[in-house]
This record gives C-alpha cells, sequence and structure tokens, in this order.
DNA sequence: GACAAAGACGAACGTTCGTGCTTATTTATC
DNA sequence: GATAAATAAGCACGAACGTTCGTCTTTGTC
C-alpha cells in the first residue's frame, strides 16, 4: 500500500462518514478538504471529478457494509438464523455503530434517483445486488425447510428491505426511540409468514 | 386573492415540482427563478430566505396531499376501506400523478434527517400528523369490526408507512416495473394480519 | 547522494449560491 | 385619471462550488 492508495483511503473513509450526514450531494470537496486537514487541490487530484468521488464513496461504504453486515451473517448457518443475521447486523449498521449518520446508501437512493450519471448507476447495481443476496438467503433457507416452499423470494427480499427503510425514517428522521422495536416486530410478523403455509382463499 | 398572493401560488407549485425531482436542497432559487420566468432577486422577495422558501413548498406539498391522498379517502366508508383507499391514493400520488418525481416528502426525510432547521420540524411534524391519521383510521377499522380489538395501530401505521417507502425506492430508483405489485402484495398481507387474530405462541 | 516520480499545495479560474439594495412597473384606491 | 401601495426587476455583494495550473515537497530507486 503506498502513501497515495493511504491517504486515498484515509479521505474516503472520511467521505463516506460525511456522506451520511450531509448525503452524496451535500458531500463537497471543500468540506471534505477541510475534515482530512488537506487542500482542496491535493485531495481532488486523488479522483480528478465530483463524480468519480461519489462513485468512490459509495464503493468505500459496499466495502464496510460487506464486513458489518455481510460478512458476519455469511458465518451464521444456512436458513432462518443467516436471514435474522442478516436483519440484525444491518440494524448495528443503520444505528450509526459504522457511520454517524447511519446507514449512507438510504438518502442516497432518495437522492439520485432523478439523477443520471455513474454514482446512480453504481448504487443501482449495489442495491439489486443486496436484494439479489436477501431472496437467494431466503432461498437457502427454503431448502432448509425453514421457510415454507411456495414463497416468492424477491417478493420477502422487497418486505424486508422496506421494512429497513421503515426503520431508518423513524429512526432518524422522527427520532423514534422505538424504532428498533417496531422494525422487529414487523421483521418477526415477515419471518413468521415466511415459515407457515400461506394463508389460501 | 391578489397578484402577489397568485403569483406565490405559482412559484410554489413549480418549486413542489422541482424539489420531487432535486430535493429540498437541490431546490436552488437561481433555478425556481428561470423555470417560472423570473428574475431571482423579484422571486425572493416572496420568502425571504432559502429556509423560509422550502419550509413553503413543504406546505405547498401537504395541500397538495389532503386533496390528493387525504380527502378522497374521507369520502370512503370507515373501516378497511378507507385505510384501503388511503393506500390507493397514496400510490397515485407517489407515481408521479401530483409532481413529476412522484412523493416529495420522502426524499426530503433522508435529506433532511441530520439538519436541523424550521424545514425539518415542520417536516417532522407532517409525518407524525401522516402516522397518526393511519393509526386512527386504523383505530376506526376497529370499531367497525374489520380488524381485529387487539391491533396495534401505531404498528400497524409504520408498516403502512413503510410499504410506501419499500415501494418509492422500487419504483423510482430501481425502476421496477413491478412496485407496484410488490406493494399491494405487501399491502394485503398487512391488511390479512390486521384483519385475523394474533398469532399467539 | 542524485534523480525521477508521486503527492500535496496555493492561487486562481468561471459559475452559482443566497441575499441585500435601488429602481421601475404594475395594481388597487379614491 | 391621480396617487399610494404592492410587486417585480436590475445590479451587485461575498462566499462556496468544482476544476485547472504551476510549483514545491516528499518518496522510492539506482
Amino acid at each position: 500500500m503506498t502513501k497515495g492508495q493511504d491517504t486515498r483511503a484515509a479521505i474516503l473513509a472520511e467521505a463516506a462518514n460525511l456522506a451520511s450526514i450531509t448525503g452524496l450531494n451535500g458531500l463537497t470537496i471543500g468540506s471534505l478538504a477541510a475534515h482530512t486537514g488537506m487542500s482542496k487541490s491535493g485531495l481532488f487530484r486523488h479522483f480528478g471529478s465530483k463524480e468519480e468521488l461519489q462513485v468512490a464513496t459509495l464503493k468505500a461504504g459496499v466495502d464496510r457494509f460487506t464486513e458489518t453486515v455481510i460478512r458476519p451473517a455469511l458465518n451464521t448457518a444456512r436458513g432462518v438464523a443467516r436471514v435474522q443475521a442478516l436483519f440484525e447486523h444491518w440494524l448495528d449498521w443503520g444505528t450509526g455503530e459504522v457511520f454517524a449518520g447511519g446507514c449512507i446508501f438510504i438518502p442516497a437512493s432518495f437522492e439520485l434517483d432523478d439523477q443520471p450519471g455513474a454514482a446512480r448507476d453504481y448504487l443501482v447495481a449495489t442495491q439489486q445486488q443486496w436484494l439479489d443476496l436477501l431472496a437467494t438467503t431466503a432461498r437457502k433457507a427454503i431448502e432448509t425447510g425453514d421457510f415454507r416452499p411456495d414463497l416468492d423470494c424477491d417478493q420477502f427480499a422487497h418486505e424486508f428491505n422496506s421494512i429497513l427503510l421503515g426503520f431508518n425514517q423513524a429512526h432518524r428522521l422522527m427520532r423514534n426511540a422505538k424504532a428498533g422495536e417496531l422494525a422487529r416486530h414487523q421483521f418477526e410478523r415477515l419471518i413468521e409468514d415466511a415459515r407457515h403455509a400461506a394463508i389460501t382463499a
């Protein structure tokens, strides 16, 4: 790891932290330079454009997400336990254990949804991978017999994810102390439904 | 309605539309002036500060939301029908029937969550009213016998709302054509659970 | 220790930001 | 139709934006 890669990594760590608070658009080169104690130009040279900085920041976020949420969950046994592990580790991620402002991807989702470009493209791809991972994990839980065979795994992934969005809003905007409780109840209901046979008309 | 109030209203209509695309922070006085064909200063005089413009824009959004989602639903019979009406009318609201970028409150939620000020305060109050309305509507559905008596109405409101968040992300970021379908299935499950007796351990 | 390469800096570019002042033009009142 | 008030425009400001340039300082190699 050369000196340049080293400072680049340090910049990105701070960038992700800042972006979790101000959003990706609110992340400005001047303020990032101030927070890292660098000059604007010295910092800028590492990226070449604001857009590349945004993408690099998202990538750094993905790395942290992988080691905080995904890898620990993959160490859990397949089946419902792993689904639950993903959920619990995500709550750590979302409550600011990693970045001061919580999850960086959620605000970015709503900031970039009408803003074409490399950052949006990368975010969409990342989000899709996350949904796919959730669906795949659910599929394995069917194989282990924890979940019912006729479970719609894409639907499951979508609902799982929407619980996280609801939690984030309750926790960060509403400052609702019961946000975790609300999310966990909702999650339990989702798991309950995935276990049992579907309600047939 | 004097001339000034008239242009002010016209400005705010455009402001809300723009904010639905760029977000509340992305809503800039210069671009808003360009879109309305006014001068920056002439427009600015109507508000006095950027923050007041943001609040006024949110207020204008609330007015449109009330007439698009809430009022039609209140014309529906109390009970589960009204809950469903709220949901369906919200989907219209969220798909860009009203503002080009869809719901203005959701992006604002995640933009302002770490940004203290009048705009955030107003948004929090508004969002709380929305959650209260959902909880109250559910409570009435208990009275009519549609929902089970032991339903946790605040929990219900939170879950209802999180479905909307999930829909918004699937629809706007992921451009998922099945976003409406996913949300409706999730909603049906929520209603189903609210109708029947709780699963007891 | 010489020397090339890489990294960081300071200054400045043109643009846009939000916000004032001052002047012109519309609108409403008698 | 004159006049006062309300409304919009014109112009300018200081600051911050992303970006470029040329120049130093540090680093690694022979």
